[in-house]
DNA sequence: ATCTGTGAAGCACTTCACAGCG
DNA sequence: CGCTGTGAAGTGCTTCACAGAT
């Protein structure tokens, strides 16, 4: 069958708020209850989840754990993914820097620049290596994700590398509307983005309605 | 007009690729062409303009410059935006260092934290403010955005009390899913989410298709 | 000849509403 | 009786296809 994409996106907003749950030490809930944390109707919970199967009890609701350990499978949780990061700049050693990856099971395991000086650079058990060195790395040594945080320029020539080394997701911090061939998965992170579709709804309201 | 939030969402791609094509010289540019740069067809470039004139000229095609403006009009991208940042941790003094808003016409105007040790550090021409006095401090200066970098634990708190100052457009930086009241806009910015939801294709897909 | 602007058709996603199970 | 799972109805977005402007 196929899944919507809309529904993929709230699955892991789904983990979230159930590993919420489990902290709290709750066993069960209804898609009422998660809907209401989320923000999500009941019905589109209960929806989104038939896709996959029948992980509730009716009269009841879904088990907490089990209905995380199913998620998790689901979107391939339970593993290890392997991400390179190309560009070491302000926004890359940010990148780097960040701990919210590894606890999700997301590890920065290659980093690359352009610029000699940074190259040979160490970030915990990483060194900085060549981008021209990129192709024959990740040939050798294949990553899962590319994350790209190079100035705008060079942004979709490092994409088109990326996908040519067999990478197949890429998380997207270059302020560029980069394209990629069917079947390769692109994320953008941008907070500029974001600002700007918000103004407009700020622009054409005047208070808090 | 009610118009669809999704077209509103594509707008700012819209204004990307038209400064870059303006970069170029570009004078005139088709719906066709724009399409293709981006990803979208061009069908749908013209009808989600058609939501606010007519800004083409038939058998020609769009004047880059003038339909650059009328989008930044549209999307108010045409004033000054002021933010407030809480949390000035790891991911804060990311963002304060962050040179992709400025010149796009956000600027972060405040900072606030609640760890004391913090409190009172300089960043450029910002002194970081003790979180207690948020809500004076906004009072007597709004802002139109705030940016939450604060711990998990916390942020549907300083959500909440963002919310009560009258900032109605939320950047979220942390990873849980906030509530926010009718009329006020949250997007999420975050990595880890974005991954989650890749690793569902990933998963279900063996080599570059 | 070319490319826009747009009703109408088509498709995708959401919500309804209820049968059925615990 | 409560809550799930799900066809069917409803809504919203995208694409088509062409009249009309240059």
């Amino acid at each position: 069958m196929e899944i919507p994409p809309v529904v993929i996106d709230r699955l892991p907003l789904y983990t979230r708020a159930l590993s919420a749950l489990e902290a709290e030490g709750r066993e069960v809930v209804s898609s009422q209850e998660l809907g209401t944390r989320l923000g999500v109707t009941p019905a589109q919970i209960r929806k989104d989840l038939s896709y996959f199967g029948r992980f509730g009890k009716q009269g009841r609701g879904y088990n907490v754990r089990k209905l995380l350990d199913e998620l998790q499978r689901i979107l391939g949780l339970d593993r290890q993914w392997r991400m390179a990061l190309v560009g070491v700049g302000k926004l890359g050693r940010a990148i780097l820097g960040y701990e919210g990856f590894a606890p999700q099971g997301f590890r920065i395991v290659e980093a690359f620049d352009t610029d000699a000086t940074r190259v040979g650079e160490r970030f915990n058990s990483l060194t900085v290596k060549s981008a021209d060195d990129l192709e024959s790395v990740l040939s050798a040594n294949p990553v899962d994700v590319g994350i790209v945080a190079v100035p705008a320029e060079i942004a979709q020539n490092v994409i088109n590398t990326l996908v040519k080394c067999g990478v197949r997701a890429i998380l997207n911090y270059a302020p560029i509307a980069a394209q990629v061939p069917r079947g390769i998965h692109l994320k953008r992170i941008e907070p500029v983005l974001a600002l700007q579709s918000m103004t407009y709804y700020l622009k054409n309201s005047r208070g808090p309605a």
